[in-house]
DNA sequence: CGGCTGATTGACAGCGTTGTCGCAAGCACG
DNA sequence: CGTGCTTGCGACAACGCTGTCAATCAGCCG
């Protein structure tokens, strides 16, 4: 059996003080006399004095939970579990950090309540901050329903950078400029693009940064060829059986993410193309499936896991109110020597 | 601005009757007229009450959230993401269906105040219910802690049924009874098997499903052998290499999951050796990736989603205290006729 | 030394529920 | 027609904090 709770009243009895002082002291209000505070800090640890979480949620309107809010990926058997877990970790460690504990809610694009839905989970829960994954960071209407419940929220990876806005973006463009650099200078001149789902502005921004790169290499290399996947594996497939079967071939393709990439690789094994000899692949994101494919894919690490950090510091008023994390190139098998 | 949140209160004057008649109706508590009810019903679809949670935790020393336990990954690198991805998507479908939310709370075992950090979490925000997964279902201090909170929780994969106490299994060794036997069928005589780590009672069964079926098919195949690997993908590489190496290589290879398995397949790749021609080789879970990989690869499909499903549904009073979820054989393209 | 100011502290009323208990009405029974 | 039990409902006290506001105290000025 484990000492009965102990109260905000049991504390404050044994400190000698109201209630109310002990309640200044565990919320590091001010104006409160040194040697109380220290009276008062003594007798919560005595005591083991935590707080009780419902009762401060019931009186101040608040919790101490943070809301991670994603599209669901089970509503299309999208295989981005990478993505998610990554951004999990990050949240996780910040919250660690901050005694928060985490809440997670993917939501369903095709339902057509999703916003009522959120706006409940929201205010049910007296959520104190909610991070709001890319792309349902980009949609307006999603971004709508959450700034209606007056809960402070960061997007991740909006797109652009927003004015008096809590946000957390990545270079994607100038990292998939980097790529497509790379990919040049390694003699390839047919450099094809399989591009993702609109919607998701960060890729978006990766399409324009492989436009910048082939744009800026001029006549040295081939037209853009761009090809419309939406992010999932099968897409990748697909995209790569057109790519490979044209009359002139890529001797690169540049994947908009991992699992595209993924996609692209286990078609050029089935057309019996060997990679990095015939055919060069990169990826965007580095997903832990990115070290364990044969060939190893050379890809972008996007550091989710610290973009999501920093999102739920934010709420938490442990970092300011923007922040750019960089991505950068990883080199690994996929890539190589364009082929004579 | 939204319509001012509607109490109790409201809804008690509107039908007429006093707060705690509707609490009642709420709560679906007993000993109320059916008139009575349906009046209150109607007060409360018309002034769109939703009780507050924060209150009722206050009052009811309970919330409406489950937790969903689990081993850190991020604290060695596991890779068993999809592993982690497909039971929360089975939670989150029974904590919709049941108007909760899923807190997620990660444990890093290396720390040595896990079960005070745990307790911590559960109390404080009052979870309705903890789901426990493998293989912290399996440990006894972590179990012990839990149970110290009062709170409900069931066990996912225990190892074995347990009396009077929640929890889920799966037939993990009859399954890989089924693998072995599937793999004998095909002619493999020398089947090797990759256990993992002890800790995981349910791989531990596994083995034990592979010996059954080493023993019944007596005369007709080789002598068991098992090489030690930890569930991770990289042990798969290593108990590959060394199994592969032998004077007399097995022709089948099953891996207690399929993480190790993709390191199997990745070896025998870099060997050289072709799978399913020279080597057939099995895994155990059915991760995502396992229809991504090249070969794609046979496996037995663990229910983790419907397990962990269920096991929310017990703790919101809508299922039965045990549940056996049944695994089934997914045959693919990793697995063939033994070589000549 | 009186008055003024800002720092420090406490009393007390919420916050919106659920739990306990009491009371009245209804019903079976002898 | 009285007794005892069940059913249906309400009054009111928790639950354990935070917010508001008033009271007290110390320091400082003239």
């Amino acid at each position: 059996m484990q000492p009965a709770k102990s109260t905000i009243f049991d504390v404050a009895k044994r400190a000698g003080v109201s209630i109310k002082t002990v309640s200044r002291v565990v919320n590091r209000e001010p104006n409160v006399r040194d040697a109380t505070r220290q009276r008062v800090e003594l007798a919560v640890t005595e005591l083991d004095y935590r707080p009780d979480q419902s009762a401060r949620n019931l009186a101040s309107h608040r919790s101490h939970l943070i809301g991670l809010v994603y599209e669901d990926p089970s509503a299309y058997e999208l295989p981005s579990s990478g993505y998610i877990i990554n951004m999990q970790q990050g949240a996780l460690r910040a919250c660690r950090a901050a005694m928060r504990e985490l809440l997670i809610h993917p939501c369903d694009l095709r339902r057509k309540d999703v916003t009522t839905e959120l706006r409940s989970v929201i205010n049910d829960a007296r959520l104190s901050g909610v991070v709001l994954a890319a792309p349902l960071s980009n949609m307006e209407r999603i971004v709508r329903a959450v700034k209606s419940t007056n809960t402070p929220f960061v997007r991740l990876s909006p797109g652009r950078r927003l004015r008096n806005q809590l946000c957390v973006v990545t270079n994607d463009r100038d990292a998939a400029r980097q790529m497509t650099e790379y990919l040049a200078s390694l003699g390839h001149r047919r450099i094809a693009f399989i591009s993702g789902n609109a919607d998701h502005a960060a890729v978006s921004n990766r399409v324009l940064g492989y436009e910048d790169a082939m744009q800026a290499a001029g006549r040295r290399v081939a037209k853009p060829v761009i090809a419309a996947g939406d992010n999932s594996f099968d897409s990748g497939l697909a995209c790569a059986e057109q790519l490979l079967n044209r009359k002139r071939p890529p001797t690169a393709i540049f994947a908009a993410n991992d699992d595209m990439a993924a996609g692209v690789i286990r078609m050029a094994s089935r057309m019996g193309i060997s990679v990095p000899q015939e055919l060069s692949i990169a990826g965007f994101d580095d997903i832990t499936l990115a070290r364990q494919m044969d060939p190893t894919l050379t890809t972008i690490r996007q550091p989710l896991a610290s973009m999501a950090e920093h999102a739920v510091s934010m709420l938490t008023g442990n970092a300011d109110t923007y922040a750019s994390v960089p991505a950068s190139l990883k080199i690994r098998e996929s890539t190589g020597p364009a082929p004579k």
